[in-house]
DNA sequence: CACAGATTGACAGCACACTGTCAATCTGTC
DNA sequence: GACAGATTGACAGTGTGCTGTCAATCTGTG
């Protein structure tokens, strides 16, 4: 096996982790990370689906399913978009912001266990270098 | 956004782009990740359902599920296990070992031009860091 | 103002991973 | 050898993400 298969499954397996976490964050609380990011693009303001979309790097369609089972839920409200017929603002409710602030007090503590025991400093080099890595991998995708 | 937060987007930026290079190396092929990785499972020489979904550390009715498909499409057979009638041996059919291979040499391909650039050593480095952090955010697991 | 092209949600369908249940079968213990 | 517990595939159902198509609507160009 070579360095860089050996890089992709140290990629795969915290990827795996962290995703896992991201579970276990929001399921106690009846979410999902989906869901989760969903919430988190509303959380500063109401957007349109399609916008949360593009600043999630999702499909748009995917989002809107995620949405649509949120306000069936009640955790946000589908607003009308004053300048715009075809589309509506997702807005949370007090439901939704309460569940929000939920997800968010368990990602903190989460967080700082984790940088405590890491340190904020290794952490930074390593995104950073992964991002560079990263820019990489882009400038070679559909190469093969 | 803390740093912790910054290394889990880098993760997920560098996931998404080894993803996206699995579709781009198995598409063209009629093929896929899922199933790269139970052509791969069964590669060198016949194994369980069971058993692979074990070492690529997926549910089994997954690899079950994919499993069939392969069967159906006679990249791979079923044959008997002679010492267990509840299971079977998944094998490589030669049209099955025809598309591994396809695959396999599309894969070199990528890595050593990626390696090319990037370094194994720098890899190496990488990955080692990664697996360090990865037995940390394991054992954190299951704590929020 | 007209109109071509982009954007949007609704609808439909597919791939992949997960979970849970069930009956058949195997394994280890007594 | 009997029997409790584990393993296995079949079946069924869920969540998430993708794609494509369609009609309504917006936008920018001329």
């Amino acid at each position: 096996m070579d360095a860089w298969t050996r890089f992709a499954e140290s990629i795969f397996r915290i990827n795996g982790l962290l995703m896992q976490a991201g579970e276990g964050i929001t399921r106690p609380l009846g979410q999902s990370s989906a869901r989760w990011q969903v919430l988190g693009g509303v959380g500063y303001g109401p957007r349109t689906v399609a916008d949360i979309a593009k600043s999630i790097g999702h499909a748009r369609q995917s989002v809107q399913r995620v949405a649509d089972a949120l306000a069936n839920e009640g955790l946000v409200v589908f607003r009308d978009k004053p300048d715009d017929k075809r589309t509506s603002l997702l807005e949370l409710t007090p439901a939704g912001l309460k569940v929000l602030t939920a997800i968010y007090n368990r990602q903190v503590k989460w967080s700082a266990r984790i940088t405590r025991k890491l340190g904020a400093e290794q952490l930074d080099a390593q995104a950073a270098a992964l991002i560079e890595i990263a820019k990489v991998i882009a400038s070679d995708v559909d190469k093969p």
